[in-house]
RNA sequence: GCCCUCGUGGUCUAGCGGUUAGGACAUCGCCCUUUCAAGGCGGCGGCAGGAGUUCGACUCUCCUCGAGGGCACCA
């Protein structure tokens, strides 16, 4: 049997953090199974589902580095693969159901069924569609195809009564749930547009899907579409219910918890190949304390049997610390194509400048972004902020500042090693080593209390503005003396 | 309310009846006699609780507690 599995998002925009997990398991599960890899789009909510969404929504699973072999933009035997062009399939099992009776119409519209739901509610009384159907007059059948144009009575599957019912889940074994504990539910709405938990039915079973993994939250429902299954005669697949992933807070990950989309990642200057290393540790443990993985080292060892069952917090210092490590390993070529990616601009230096800047800016750096902020001081106007100000003052460094100057003007040959020598040089004659040495001049200089070494700073903003901002700190300095 | 799932340090995890409970992130300290950072070394910190079963439980069973999810004409 050949593993076929599918990632079916519901294209909304960028993909959340939680479903690139989902697509990621999947994608790893069928590389290590040399399966099929499918791409579907249940993008029957039509108001969300949009061009742009569906095209950010690509634009994220393959930036994250995950492709597939079958499915949207690839085509297949399966095919259509979006759920709006699918109506016709959906109908046809419709019919099915609805002839066989394991299903029924029902003459309501969903107004109608909101209020009737809301006073059940108000009288403690177990609301079913099964009563309406039984109390459906004739006369209600004319009035709603007289009142609702263009509207159809609503489909609702019959689940029978007492039934016991088990999902076979590879990550939590076996999960019983008698069919008591739901009642009969919607599966055609008055639209015509199927429900997800049937529309996903179909698809699965005719796109022949072996392996369905998704996230947790699933779980609760997988009942529903079983009932659908048997009732058509399709055989079950085989689940894997991962667990979600939380927030610090412990609850689900949302907008409020700060960046939750891999858009969002890319765009604060994560590597993809992190995100991917992080998000597949989420959850799954190749049981070994190594952390850093190769893609095609987490497809040979991905297995289901080594799904956490617990739910995951989120950690972005983790991630973090993972993407300095990715990047701190890219040259620094590399690092300036992926840093114009999303748009860091490089245009007010040339390329061999920023190369030789960012060989030595490498280690300090984070995310891409913090390019930005190791070379904003080459770009803007020495200032300094009152507190910066007060702590250099306590190191009374004028006639540092002032001797440093005069050796640094007398340099003949601009090195980085030179530079450095003239920062020791100074110490020497002056008897300062140390942080009284270092830290005086790189506020003096700067203006900030981090970023490069400083001898490394000096090098690449020159001599001459060396010793600009040398006069502007020792005027600054003076001011109050 | 009903149903389902889960529970090892702050976080991600290893452990599958006998371990000084291992690793990583974060945190703290020290070192790198040259700063911040990075790096190296080290410290703090954990089996949710209670009953069983067993010679012996983090590991097995039950209960309690806690956390999360589901019960839509959302997906």
């Amino acid at each position: 049997m050949t593993v076929r599995v599918r990632y079916a998002p519901s294209p909304t925009g960028h993909i959340h953090i939680g479903n690139a997990r989902s697509a990621l398991f999947n994608y790893l599960f069928a590389r290590h199974n040399n399966g099929t890899m499918i791409l579907r789009l249940d993008d029957t909510d039509r108001k969300r589902s949009t061009d742009e969404a569906i095209q950010s929504m690509i634009e994220d699973i393959k930036w994250l580095g995950i492709d597939w072999d079958e499915g949207y933009l690839k085509g297949g035997p399966y095919g259509p693969y979006r759920q709006t062009e699918r109506m016709d399939i959906y109908d046809r099992y419709i019919d099915i159901l609805l002839k066989e009776e394991k299903a029924y119409e029902l003459y309501y519209s969903e107004e109608e069924i909101k209020e009737i739901r809301n006073e059940y509610v108000k009288q403690n009384k177990k609301f079913s569609y099964r009563y309406l159907k039984e109390t459906e007059t004739e006369e209600r059948r004319r009035a709603f195809k007289e009142n609702n144009k263009g509207l159809l009575p609503a489909v609702v599957f019959k689940v029978e009564a007492n039934k016991e019912i088990v999902v076979n889940d590879l990550v939590r074994g076996n999960v019983k749930f008698n069919s008591s504990e739901f009642s009969d539910f919607v599966i055609r709405r008055t639209n015509g547009i199927p429900v997800y938990n049937y529309a996903t039915v179909i698809d699965d079973a005719l796109m022949k899907i072996t392996h369905i993994i998704r996230a947790e939250e699933h779980l609760s429902n997988t009942p529903k579409q079983l009932f659908i299954y048997d009732a058509l005669n399709f055989p079950h697949p085989l689940f894997a219910h991962v667990s979600l992933i939380l927030a610090p807070d412990r609850s689900k990950l949302s907008k409020r918890h700060g960046a939750t989309s891999v858009g969002q990642y890319r765009d604060m200057g994560y590597l993809p190949e992190a995100l991917f290393n992080y998000l597949a540790l989420l959850g799954w443990s190749p049981k070994d304390n190594r952390e850093f993985f190769t893609k095609e080292e987490l497809i040979s060892l991905f297995t289901l049997e080594n799904v956490n069952k617990a739910p995951a917090v989120f950690d972005i210092n983790k991630l973090t610390w993972m993407n300095h490590h990715y990047i701190e390993n890219l040259s620094s070529g590399e690092i300036i194509k992926r840093a114009e990616l999303i748009g860091i601009d490089f245009s007010k230096k040339t390329k061999e400048w920023w190369v030789e800047l960012i060989d030595v800016a490498k280690e300090h750096l984070n995310t891409l972004k913090d390019i930005e902020k190791i070379a904003a001081p080459f770009f803007e106007e020495l200032t300094f902020e009152s507190d910066v100000l007060d702590e250099l003052k306590t190191y009374q460094p004028v006639e540092l500042l002032k001797k440093f100057k005069e050796n640094i003007a007398s340099l003949t040959e601009w090195s980085m090693q030179n530079t450095l020598k003239t920062i020791r040089q100074t110490g020497k004659e002056l008897k300062i080593k140390g942080r009284n040495l270092y830290y005086p001049l790189r506020l003096a200089i700067t203006g900030s209390r981090a970023g490069l070494e400083i001898h490394e700073f000096i090098y690449f903003i020159g001599k001459e503005d060396t010793i600009k901002r040398l006069d502007k700190a020792i005027k600054e300095l003076m001011k109050d003396a």
